[in-house]
This record gives structure tokens, C-alpha cells and sequence, in this order.
DNA sequence: CTCGGTGCAAATGCTTTGCAATGTC
DNA sequence: GACATTGCAAAGCATTTGCACCGAG
């Protein structure tokens, strides 16, 4: 049901929408799969330019757009400004739960989760996409130091 | 429960916390419990700020903080940069489905999230604080607007 | 050859900060 | 009186944009 590869999948999907096949679009696509877990697009910039790469800012940002829309990559708003990504393609959906004291963020998987979103969307008579759970709490580690 | 007024509740929640009592503050509180629905940071302070009022941008700010902090207000961020605000004291807690093309929000509540989101926390050894949960779709009006 | 894409730097927009003046405790 | 809070303007930070050049189709 999903293409096997990532980058034949971006393939069909730049040429699906009449986008260009550049080397930099997939130079990006390349670093996004060598990152693991979250980054953010200025994290994945600044690792490719010190690992020698030319690619702008800009083209970082344009190509993290369109792997959001095609849905290899999701994007995050975890109550900051910055928005975090994450490679989705292939993977199972994920929700995630946040230590508000350190910031760290681990996955959890459940099918109820969905279940309640499409349930929620066509009460209300949308046509259901996708939905975000985020749960906050203090992870065991930032517990146990007792202070604030 | 909760306490009757929210002003009484943001008291006590700053002499708790030894922050003082200003009447920026107060007034701050006052324009939000007359905001309806969502509302961001500096429509608020335009709001104010038309209406007459003194306070500064700096303090709209500071003090959707500590409102934030205390549970007064909740923050949002439907995928965007901006933050955007509720008031949530005194109410049912709900989570909201979004509209991908208009934007629109809508709320929904549904007790079984809240317990879902609390046994996740606990399984992961998590102090559950609380949840969040967006749902991206398309509304009715869009979808009979047959384009993209 | 035509436009969409790229790199760069400057601009944007939301939010935070520095600092001197003010007002709460 | 001490020090948190305020207002103002300037700074910060993530992201977007304008524009001249480049290269995919």
C-alpha cells in the first residue's frame, strides 16, 4: 500500500503535482532519512552544511514543505514556536507524550486515538485527515529531583 | 471544585506564588473573560488598546503567562506560529477539530480522551498534566466547494 | 527556451528583553 | 525601601520573501 522507498515515492509525488526533480530536493530527502527522531529545519540545515552541502535555508524550508504535504515527513508544534519534524513514511502513527520539565518526548502507539478523532470529525460532519495527540506531564526522572 | 470567580483564582494563585497584585493584571484578566472563543496575544492588546486602555504589548504578554500557568487560560498552536488563547476556567475540558482549507475550529468533548491520555502518561511513567488533541479535517462548507 | 527552483540577504511577524521609571509589599 | 512589574523600543528567532541567476523539462 505504501511505496516501498521513500525517494521513489517523493518521485512520483513531485511529478503527480508538476513539481521539479532537483538534486537538492533529494539531497534533503537523503539527510531527513539519516535523522533519527525530532529536528527542527534550521537542526537539519546546519548539519548538512557542516557536512559539506551547498543547499540554502530556504530550499531546507521549501523541501520540508513538500514532504509534509506528500506525508514522508510530519510536522509538530510542541507549544513553541519552532515546529519539529519527524520522517512518518512507513512508520506506524505515533502520538507523544512531553515532559513539560525537560522537554523530552517519547511515542506511544493506540488505535483508540484515532478512533475518537474520526468518532469527534464526522459528529461534526468533517471529512476527517489526521489528528495530533499531545499529552504533557513530568517524566519519572524530573519527578524524583523535587524542587518547583 | 474549582473556585467560583476567576479573579479570586488568579488571587490567590499569585499571592501563592509571591507574584503582585497589579491592576494591569486585573485588567489584563477582565478583557479575557470578555473575549469569546479563541482569541491571540496581540489581538487582545489591539482590543484593549482601542478600548482605551494603558497597557503595554509586554504585559498582555506576561500575563497570558502567568494566566496560562495557573489554568486559566490555555494556549494553543493549531499548527502555526502564532500562539492562540481560550479561556478554560470554569469549563468542560475539550479539544477542537480544525479545518484545513478555512481554518474554522470546532469544539468537541469527549470524556474517554482525558482517561485515554491519563492511562498513557501512567504507562510510560509519566505525572499526567494534561492533553491536547487537534483534529485536522475538512468541513462541510469546503467539501461541497468541489476544488483542491 | 521557459519558468520553477535556488541561494543569498533582507524582510516579516510573533514574542521576548533591556532598561529606566513606577508601584506593590 | 527593596525589588517585582511596567512601558517603550529595540532585539531575537523561526520562517518567508524578493530578486538575479540557474537548470529541469
Amino acid at each position: 500500500m505504501t511505496a516501498p522507498d521513500p525517494k521513489e515515492y517523493f518521485t512520483q509525488y513531485l511529478k503527480r503535482n508538476n513539481y521539479r526533480i532537483t538534486p537538492e530536493r533529494f539531497e534533503i530527502l537523503e539527510a531527513v532519512i539519516h535523522c533519527d527522531g525530532h529536528f527542527d529545519a534550521d537542526e537539519l540545515f546546519l548539519r548538512m552544511k557542516n557536512a559539506g552541502s551547498k543547499v540554502s535555508r530556504a530550499t531546507v524550508y521549501n523541501t520540508l514543505d513538500k514532504l509534509t504535504e506528500c506525508g514522508i515527513v510530519a510536522r509538530y508544534r510542541f507549544g513553541e514556536r519552532l515546529a519539529r519534524y519527524e520522517i512518518v513514511f512507513g512508520t506506524e502513527h505515533h502520538h507523544h507524550v512531553i515532559c513539560r520539565k525537560c522537554g523530552k518526548i517519547e511515542e506511544f502507539v493506540d488505535k483508540r486515538v484515532e478512533r475518537f478523532a474520526r468518532d469527534a470529525a464526522e459528529a461534526l460532519n468533517y471529512g476527517f485527515e489526521h489528528t495530533v495527540m499531545h499529552i504533557y506531564g513530568v517524566c519519572r526522572v524530573c519527578r524524583t529531583r523535587k524542587e518547583t
